[in-house]
DNA sequence: ATGGCTATGAGACATAGA
């Protein structure tokens, strides 16, 4: 079974990139960031004439996010079991979902950038983070098989950065950043990526700057973190690197993982 | 230190992204 995680970066200018991506790829799970649409706006028609159900949170211009179920050839269809992370109920910014596939719960994240830091907005993401502690605690303890995935806007160590140094007064490299991810990984969780391959250089986003793709010159943030119970069952992990250069792309790649499930 | 590029929403640039 295979995951993946995209921040599409506009659902609307990226729709034919997306379906070339799900037909070509065909995971059982899309985790989508940025959709960048009002709730009606979402191209379900689209969507399920690929071969996918999805659920979807939008929000005009900003955030949202998805998660695309493969019903085509038999597959379960999704069932919603959250919108919106619990523990703050003025927060009105579409950056959490969550389903149950096939057995699994499906998590996806949409983590505040928190540029410029400091300011309101690095304040925001580390509240943001202190939710999503509480919440993926309340998952661990579950003991179910948990996949919390997406857009986390947090480079989680040097090596997943082509010049950590330009980093450091960054909202996704600082500090706090860091540690507030470290202590969400100490709940019992597996970086995916990170646990297949120890220690290459793997990125999932590249600006659209200075030829960024062209030079390397990218970072890791997006991240499918593995629950106790399923992290017995990865197989491997990787990043769709093609997706990002070419014509018209988001500016992160998408990221995977497959699984051994349903377990044997 | 700045600015480079892309998206949305509006109908020109402002805002956000990372």
């Amino acid at each position: 079974m295979r995951i993946a995680t995209f921040n599409i970066n506009g659902i609307g200018a990226r729709l034919p990139a997306l379906l070339q991506w799900l037909d070509e790829t065909k995971p059982d799970v899309a985790c989508l960031q940025e959709l960048k649409a009002p709730q009606e706006k979402f191209p379900e028609m689209e969507i399920r004439a690929a071969g996918y159900t999805p659920l979807w949170h939008g929000q005009k211009s900003w955030n949202g996010v998805a998660i695309l179920a493969r019903t085509v050839d038999g597959g379960p269809e999704p069932q919603e079991l959250q919108r919106g992370l619990p523990g703050d109920p003025d927060d009105e910014q579409s950056r959490y979902i969550e389903a149950a596939v096939n057995g699994i719960l499906v998590a996806c994240l949409y983590l505040p950038n928190g540029n410029p830091a400091p300011g309101p907005k690095f304040d925001y993401k580390l509240k943001w983070f202190a939710r999503l502690h509480a919440r993926a605690q309340e998952l661990i303890d579950s003991g179910a098989p948990v996949v919390l995935c997406g857009d986390y806007n947090v480079i989680p160590t040097e090596l997943d950065v082509y010049k950590p140094e330009r980093w450091v007064d960054d909202a996704l490299f600082r500090p706090e950043s860091r540690a507030a991810f470290n202590q969400l990984m100490a709940q019992g969780w597996t970086d995916a990526l990170r646990a297949t391959h120890p220690d290459e250089v793997i990125y999932t986003f590249w600006d659209y700057f200075r030829n960024a793709f062209g030079r390397n010159a990218g970072i890791r943030i997006d991240h499918l973190l593995l629950s106790p119970a399923l992290a017995p069952h990865l197989k491997s992990a990787g990043v769709d690197r093609d997706v990002r250069g070419r014509e018209k792309p988001s500016d992160h790649a998408p990221t995977w993982v497959e699984l051994a499930w349903p377990a044997q």
